[in-house]
DNA sequence: ATAACTACCGACCGTCCGGTCGGTAAAATA
DNA sequence: TATTTTACCGACCGGACGGTCGGTAGTTAT
């Protein structure tokens, strides 16, 4: 037997098989989607999909892998070739409201469905968001140091951010009043500068 | 066969199987939740369990009309007791993101498995989650046309409020770093002034 | 004391799920 | 042309699930 034996045009029916199986996930989660969900979906019998994949476990893991591939590749890794903390927040927050909002797939998915995998998949999983948020927490680190952030706690400030990104798969939709450049560039000025204008400048930087 | 039989004993039996199988619900997910966990929580076989509910859809339905219910009477109600719009918002963060630390249990739910309903129930679920979001927006309009908010769509305003809020329900944690207080605290910080202090005063109000 | 009701339980049912297996038609390889 | 490999399918299996049913011990009402 050899290695590497899978031909690049299965490779591709792979990455449809994927792309499909997270849309429907992310639509019904993942308790909710039989095996046969997919299948059909793809134009298949279940046994004609066990052909592909090796259980339905590995299916979402596999899925939440990818997600957090693209995650660090389109967002973790150019990130930090940017020195200034304010710039790299801003480039942060953008990047990934735009990942969610047009790749309506696989990112968004594990958010939610950790739960369903084996111990030693979590810890994987886990791991890897844990490094994505150190990174953006770390960033929100140094803004404290240089003074630039607001009074608040970096940790709680981390996890709102990623909430508010991540809660625009639930209501951002194609085709909607705001398109995905435009629904990103609403997340970046909330998060950064808040709803409120800033009122009178008495007391700025000064707590009684 | 008279109305209103049950006992009040037997409705505060039913308040804390409501409790009980809001927070396994909440954590495992609805679908991964069958219901002899939700029995055996609460030291009672499954049978014995369908003494007390009509299903398991009609159980969730029940508890998100339990956390909808508490939203309103908590948040929604006296807020709108509040004339300056300003101070209705921060009520409103505030006391909502203290309902998502405090009561581990009902409202985050629903926000979740709504599909698992029947359309019927999804009917009334939605349009009683349209009214509270509807509520929201209509206070950033007012603080809009106030001229007191930032250049941001109040639609989205309004869904990364939830979203920040919600996401609470996935992190923080009793006996963590932060109190309930302290954690909604932050959200408000968060959500009225953004993460960055507002750099120069030139161009304040002002775009090009 | 007896009748009625409450709060449960053990056993069971039909259904659907994830997963397997033996096959097969078509394509690739020799 | 003969052989192997690929891409699938129909039929099936054990198990878990939501839900039902016929009870029964204990409490309450009369």
């Amino acid at each position: 037997m050899r290695a590497q034996k899978k031909s690049a045009s299965n490779n591709e029916r792979v990455a449809e098989i994927y792309r499909t199986a997270a849309q429907i996930i992310l639509r019904k989660g993942y308790d909710a989607t039989s095996v046969n969900d997919i299948a059909n979906a793809l134009g298949m019998t279940k046994a004609g999909l066990y052909h592909y994949i090796n259980g339905k476990k590995e299916l979402l893991f596999d899925i939440m892998n990818f997600g957090l591939s693209e995650l660090a590749e389109e967002v973790a890794t150019p990130a930090k070739a940017i020195r200034d903390p304010a710039a790299r927040l801003r480039f942060i927050v953008d990047a990934h409201a735009r990942l969610v909002t047009r790749g309506q797939g696989a990112i968004t998915i594990l958010v939610d469905e950790v739960t369903a995998l084996t111990p030693a998949q979590q810890r994987k999983i886990t791991q890897s968001k844990r490094a994505y948020f150190d990174f953006l927490r770390g960033t929100l680190d140094e803004l404290k140091t240089a003074g630039k952030m607001q009074d608040v706690d970096t940790t709680a400030a981390t996890f709102s951010l990623l909430g508010m990104i991540n809660w625009l798969s639930r209501w951002f939709q194609q085709g909607g009043a705001l398109t995905d450049e435009q629904a990103a560039e609403q997340i970046v000025r909330i998060a950064l500068h808040g709803l409120l204008r800033p009122a009178r400048l008495k007391a700025v930087g000064s707590r009684p």
